[in-house]
DNA sequence: TTGAAACCTGGCCGATCGGTCAGGGAAGCT
DNA sequence: AGCTTCCCTGACCGATCGGCCAGGTTTCAA
């Protein structure tokens, strides 16, 4: 038996795969179903039979990290507060690091989140960081966390300009003075 | 002798008034010349006429926070490095209120923003601030200036949702938090 | 070998995009 | 009144958008 599908899953996954580059590269709106389809070597009709619409695609290509990040607001969930805000921040700069292609496309998304329904968990996930990742109910800290989240989404850009390593430290680093520890 | 050129500066007003409110609702991309032309009152061949195209809206909308950015760099260019970071935060805090409903459009535009020659000088103005900022050399003290400006862009959103003095202070506490002081 | 299921595509659709153009009406100078 | 200049518009353009569909090709179990 093969270990997977031959043709759905490899054609899936390279489509997804030149989706997440070229999202990254001009944003969600400025990249059109046929740029995707070129990219990945196909036909646009593909993608459409893949993918049911080009929101579809965007979730695809932001599932993995959405999995992760919730994955990490049911780990913290119900613990102390200032146990949950230090493993908060570790987890959180592990996502960076590791979907560090991913969360920025989210950027391009914010204005227009609301006409998307098909990622409406990662912007309710994302809030719920915000509150771990500040530690208290105030309403200062949260902004400041919340505006630490912002800044870490766009800092992810560059994708050859910045190592792992620096990418990790810089994420830590802007957390750990931006957030008040409880 | 009238106070203002009556129909042209009005029309032409009021165009950049709206385009700055559906800039901020939806973003650049996702914000057609018959969106502004509707929400300003006239046709759109009305907005071509007094821009050639719409980057120019886009450089109309920015032009006042642009000119206050470069007002910026021009001050503070050639002052040592602790009173220039001092005065950059203060400055930078002030503007980031001031044009609270446009700083943040241009988060918006950062993936396509070479293709908008008519605000190229915003970027560098902008790249500029991040040396102030930083205060040194140091590249993660660069990149925490970065991240700060990229996390104040985004947290200027929600228009009423946060008083002028709010913002100012999640700004001001921001900045001071995130950098190191020289 | 054959038939069904899965995979893929060219061609087409209506809508909307940014942008152009000829010309209509209002305003002001002579 | 006549003429020019400015302000504005409806109609239209080619391009491109996301999406749909009929049908061709491949795969594979029976």
């Amino acid at each position: 038996m093969a270990v997977t599908t031959p043709a759905r899953e490899r054609t899936r996954h390279e489509i997804v795969r030149q989706a997440m580059g070229l999202f990254q590269a001009k944003g969600y709106n400025a990249t059109s179903l046929q740029d995707i389809a070129t990219a990945a070597g196909c036909s646009k009709a593909t993608v459409l039979y893949h993918f049911h619409g080009k929101p579809a695609v965007l979730a695809a290509v932001l599932e993995p990290a959405a999995a992760d990040l919730a994955a990490l607001i049911r780990t913290v969930d119900g613990l102390p507060r200032a146990v949950a805000q230090e493993i908060a921040i570790q987890q959180f700069t592990d996502l960076s690091v590791k979907h560090r292609g991913v969360v920025q496309v989210v950027q391009d998304i914010l204005p227009v989140i609301d006409e998307i329904p098909e990622i409406s968990g990662l912007i309710t996930d994302g809030m719920q960081l915000s509150g771990f990742l500040a530690g208290s109910d105030d309403k200062l800290e949260r902004d400041l966390a919340t505006l630490g989240i912002n800044g870490l989404l766009g800092e992810c850009r560059h994708p050859g300009e910045r190592t792992d390593e620096e990418l990790r430290t810089l994420c830590d680093t802007a957390l750990r003075r931006l957030l008040k520890r409880a």
